[in-house]
DNA sequence: CACAGATATGGACGCTGCGTTCTTTTCGTG
DNA sequence: CACGAAAAGAACGCAGCGTCCATATCTGTG
């Protein structure tokens, strides 16, 4: 009882016959179809073989350019889904994380890239090529922004001066792919602003 | 260029013959045997296969208790790895938090459970029968509890009338899961004090 | 105490996907 | 224009899946 539902056309581009072709062109091509299959089944039924067909590229190709599945879907995805890349700097701190914290809950419940990122992460757990790729392309630049931005507001004075930068951004972003990934709670707009009012402010009764 | 170590000594017991035998029997030897592969070898090499071998069950046996590999591993990890499912409720809610958040980091960083656990959130993002046993036997009851004592906490005056009880869960867990999920940054003792200080007195300056 | 029914085992099937190797074809560059 | 780089194609063996069937044997009931 194999789940068989095939949801992206294969074979998109007519077969091309054997010979050279311009690296850069196959790389491109390949890229386009794996983001394609990523958006639409998620990294389930993400397989060098089904990239292989869509693309036109024959599957030694696809070990040629890329180690693992995981490393193809990572590029895949930072080149298809992952584009923008900024953080806002307005003085005001805690509008600056809200507004973070409500893009990013809309980004993941609004597209398909919530389905993949969590694909994504959980496939990390198994895949060290993935891993490596996601926390070095993904991960951990947006942490350094993040990072710069509230050590700023610290430095400024908007902040406590024994602030530590890196818990608060697993204390918000963290928060949000625990939803993602475990969705006991739904993960809303209210969600995202409760969680920046109660970093801020603290939960203690004053 | 398959990972072809065998950390588990295969066959541990001896070949029984065909014929019935006690359901129990042969759920509780599986449960151990996957336990025991789980605990060596993490969801990577976690298969219905190898299971079958170690046990001396037939996988045919294996498709009829248990519908996935996620299934089964999670029973596996249920039964091995958590037991203990406690809150204590001194009447210092910062403590108590504190004091949870420590027991998680050294559970996770002490003990194969780490991986364990990681793998089987990472399997749940592609195996809804794994998700649905995770949640409902494992992350819910947990959450519950947490939000419970953060009630009455909160009823007692403790902490501030508005505070939400369930995002407060994913600013503490959600932060430890983040860092043991996406290890940008390590998961420490210290890590799990500044949490809970951070969030319970706020980042503010005030 | 014997038998019928329940249940595990062993083995085989076809399938998908992996990763590799070798040969053939074609294109671009020098 | 010839050569070499690079892709396609085909085939291999391997692992694991999920399912079937026949067979063996235990267990509970009458």
């Amino acid at each position: 009882m194999t789940a068989s539902v095939i949801g992206v056309t294969e074979q998109r581009t007519r077969p091309r016959g054997r010979g050279r072709r311009p690296a850069d062109e196959v790389r491109s091509e390949v890229l386009a179809a794996a983001g394609e299959l990523l958006l639409t089944e998620g990294m389930a039924g993400f397989t060098f073989e089904r990239v292989s067909a869509i693309s036109g590229a024959s599957r030694t190709t696809l070990h040629k350019w890329w180690p693992s599945r995981g490393a193809l879907a990572a590029e895949a995805y930072f080149r298809t889904v992952a584009g923008t890349l900024a953080f806002p700097d307005t003085g005001d701190i805690a509008a600056d994380l809200t507004e973070q914290m409500l893009a990013f809950v809309r980004l993941v419940t609004d597209t398909a890239a919530g389905r993949v990122l969590a694909d994504l992460i959980g496939s990390m757990q198994t895949d060290p090529e993935l891993a490596a790729a996601y926390r070095e392309h993904y991960s951990a630049p947006r942490r350094a922004l993040a990072v710069t931005a509230i050590e700023a507001a610290r430095d400024r004075g908007e902040l406590r001066d024994d602030v530590d930068a890196e818990t608060v951004v697993d204390q918000l972003w963290g928060a949000c792919y625990h939803r993602l990934l475990i969705p006991d709670q739904p993960l809303t707009a209210d969600f995202a602003r409760t969680l920046v009012a109660q970093l801020v402010h603290g939960i203690a009764r004053r």
